[in-house]
This record gives C-alpha cells, structure tokens and sequence, in this order.
DNA sequence: AACCCGATTTAGTTTATCCTAAACCGGTCC
DNA sequence: GGACCGGTTTAGGATAAACTAAATCGGGTT
C-alpha cells in the first residue's frame, strides 16, 4: 500500500505521465510514422474518443512540452514526446514478447494485455524482462523493439497489397491489434520471416492469391494491407 | 491501441473496479486481520490519504455495496467486498512472487513493482505466472496467497516481540512494504522458515537477543514486531 | 466574392478522487 | 452534567479527462 496522490490532489511538482498521455503520445508517434502531422479526428478514431476531447487533451500536452500544437493544423511530437512515446512504446513490445516467450501467450492475446501493463511496468522491469528473453529486437508482430536510450528502428515497409503478381517477398510485420486478424494470419501461416509471392491478382482492388510456402490462399486486399513485407530479388 | 473511456465519461454499465477502490479494498481487509472494524484514520494512515477524502470514498464503497458503513462507526467489507479485497491480494502476491522467482528481484524491491502491476494484470496473467513458478502458497515475505476461488489461510501468527526470553520460533512472515527493513533483515538472516531464538529480553519493550543460527543478534522491539512467527515446542 | 461543408474548436457538464477548513459527535474529566 | 478533545464528517474547491451541442474555420464551388 503505496501513496495515493492523483487526480484532484492539488499538483505540486513534476509528476509522471498519466496513462492517458501515454496513449496519446503513441498514437501520434503511430500516426507520424505513416503520414505527416497528427489531425485531431485521426487522433479521435485511432483512440476511440469524441474528436472534441482531443482537442482538450492536445492543448494539454502542448502545455506540458510533449507536443507541438496549432490549432486546426494538428499536432507534432516534441523531442521529449517523442522519447516519451517510444519509452512506451519499448515497455509495450518487450512486454508482448515476454508474454508470448516466456509465458506462452498466443500473439493475439498479447496485445491487450500489454495495453494496460504497459502504463504500470517499470524500466527495470521491463529491461529484465528483456533480458530474461535475449534482448529480443522486435515483438511477436514483427514491430521493432526501441532500445533502453530510445533509438528504433524505423525501416519503412511496403504492404502485401501494393507487390505485383509475381512478386517474392518476405513478411516483416502486421498489424498487432486485431485478435481476429491474427489469429486467421497464423492459421494460414503468416508470421514474420515467412516468404510470401503474390501469384496473381485480381485488377481494381481485388483479392490477391498468395503462395505461402506449398500453399496458395486468397485473401482480400484489407487483410494483405494489413501485412508488411520486404520485397526480395528475383 | 484500445479504447479508453473513463474519468468523465458518462457511465453507462458495470464497469470493473479503480484503482483506489482496490486499493482501499486491499487496506480495510488487511486492517479487519489485524483488529475489528476499520476506523476512517487508520484508513487515511495507511494510504497516505487525508481522513476528509476517506470518508467521501468509504460512501461510495458502500454505494457499490463492498463495504457496510455506519458514520462514525468504521466500515467493514461485505462478502462482495473480500471477494475483490482477495482477488486484488492474490495479484499481488502471485506477482511478489513471479517477480522474485522468475525474474531475479530482490525481495525488498518486489512490493513496490507488484503494487503497481496488481491493478494492470489480468486473471489469466496472474494464474500463469503463479503456474509458471509452481503454484507458490506464499509470497517472498511469507504471506499467503489466496487461491483462484479466494480462500486464504488466515492463521494468525504472533509477533517476534511478544516471545519471552528463552522461546524458539520459526519466522512464518514478515511485513512487506518497508524496503528499509527487509533489506536489514535480509542481512541479518531473517526471512520465512528461518528458526529464532529469543535469548534474552530487556525489559520495559527493551531490545531482545536474537539467535539465528549461529550468530546473535541485538534487535529493537519495532523491529521485532514485524516479525510474525509460530511457536516452536521446546 | 459569397457560400457551404466537413473538420475543429469552444462552451458547458459529468465523474472520480483528492484537498483544506469548518462543523460535529461521542465519550472522558472534573 | 457541562466542557473539552480527538476522530469524523460535511462543505466547498481543484484536477484530469470524457462527453454533447453549438460555434467557427478553411478550403473548394459556383
């Protein structure tokens, strides 16, 4: 049984970040990574949120440094709300690949988990964690894990949904936060490090044959946009 | 990235419970344990709260129904609220223990991290790691650690401080939330099945002599007092 | 240049928790 | 039995984060 001292305690000094903020600083840094700067209705799906409380809570951030803010023009992440993020984002992943290597979660199961301890977990937890599992460098989704001083890796992939027919590719990563998704992608054997050619593929966004391994499946082109791959020499 | 919804959201359904609430839960039970009906200051003491905001939550545990309060009285948890009281102890406890048994923490340092992570960690976390660690019966302090359906092996132990000269004893638990205090007992051999021997006692709540093992040991009755053992026969 | 529409922001509320200061109760002390 | 005292409770605020509804902005249309 530890202090208390939260929300209507009358604030006195630097306080850590709250678990709202952290959501927050991720989604953005999630929506700067595939796009420009973060627009309040983006901000407002991404986290399930009236768009009007995003704009309440972006000033806020703006206050406190994290971010930098016009009004109607979206916001940026500062540098500090950018470390900020990716420390989040590091509890975030080294805590889904501990859970599926040393406590045999299955990969759709670890993301909701990791959502909610991700804002409890302390660094050194986190880095023994980490070290218990071999410094792993990305998480069961292929996302790359940032490191203790924040450096990540931020090599763009290309979707499954814009290779040719024809094309080899090896998958990197997908998207980590859909159960169902996951789990169809494991059944018919997606993961990262797979090899994955288009066989062909139907004109005007339609589905695609994938060959995967000895097997070929159809997919839609949602699901293929889903999965990010690394497209290999002929 | 998963929804929010909270603080100011008009509530609609059940939702689980805060963080306080836990919190408060886990402090009026450990205080029945120890004594009668939990008064509003031991309260306050314990979570480090003014007795002005206990009186206003102890309303609203008493709203929700896990708690019975007369005012002026003191509150006392209801079947619902041991219920969660219990649920609450049980991840902490099975975390106290992952914590020291599968990731190297030192017992002294596994408090504070637990207390954090017991509001986080699912069900299903929680009963995978006490399988991961062989299903422990306590933690690394010694306290029992409820099952999965909430019974808890309630014996009460006495203190160190109430043994006269002379009595041996095995260490059964010792208080948890003090790091000062079990790193000191750490060094000087104290810890669950550990035996001790009162050799001698001053008087007036004097210091005792403790032999543990081979070496002796000057002890001040504070100390002494957070030490829970059982009885041995001569 | 006036207009319109969708995206944003502001205004005004709600909820959960906490705080301080002031009022209050219950039980001793003379 | 009245005064006093410490423990409690009430009153009145503060904060963080959501929400809804209404106002507003910016950019494309005619």
């Amino acid at each position: 049984m530890t202090p208390r001292r939260a929300r209507g305690a009358p604030q006195d000094d630097a306080r850590p970040l709250t678990e709202p903020v952290e959501d927050y600083l991720k989604a953005i840094y999630a929506i700067e990574q595939s796009g420009e700067a973060a627009g309040t209705s983006d901000l407002a799906t991404r986290l399930e949120i009236a768009p009007a409380s995003v704009s309440g809570m972006v000033r806020r951030l703006a206050d406190q440094g994290l971010v930098s803010y016009e009004r109607y023009r979206g916001v940026r992440l500062t540098d500090a709300g950018r470390r900020a993020a990716l420390r989040t984002i590091r509890r975030h992943r080294v805590i889904e690949s501990y859970l599926a290597k040393a406590l045999g979660y299955a990969w759709d199961r670890v993301h909701a988990e990791a959502e909610r301890l991700e804002h409890a977990a302390s660094d050194e937890l986190v880095d023994r964690m980490a070290e218990a599992i071999g410094e792993p460098l990305t998480d069961p989704h292929g996302d790359p894990i940032p490191t203790r001083d924040g450096v990540i890796d931020e090599t763009r992939h290309q979707r499954l949904s814009d290779l040719a027919a024809g094309q080899r590719s090896r998958v990197k990563r997908v998207s980590d936060d859909d159960g169902e998704l996951l789990r169809y992608l494991a059944q018919i054997g997606i993961r990262p490090g797979v090899m994955v050619t288009v066989a062909e593929r139907a004109p005007f966004d339609g589905p695609l044959s994938l060959r995967i391994g000895k097997v070929t499946v159809q997919v839609g082109p949602v699901l293929a946009s889903r999965v990010m791959v690394e497209l290999l020499p002929d």
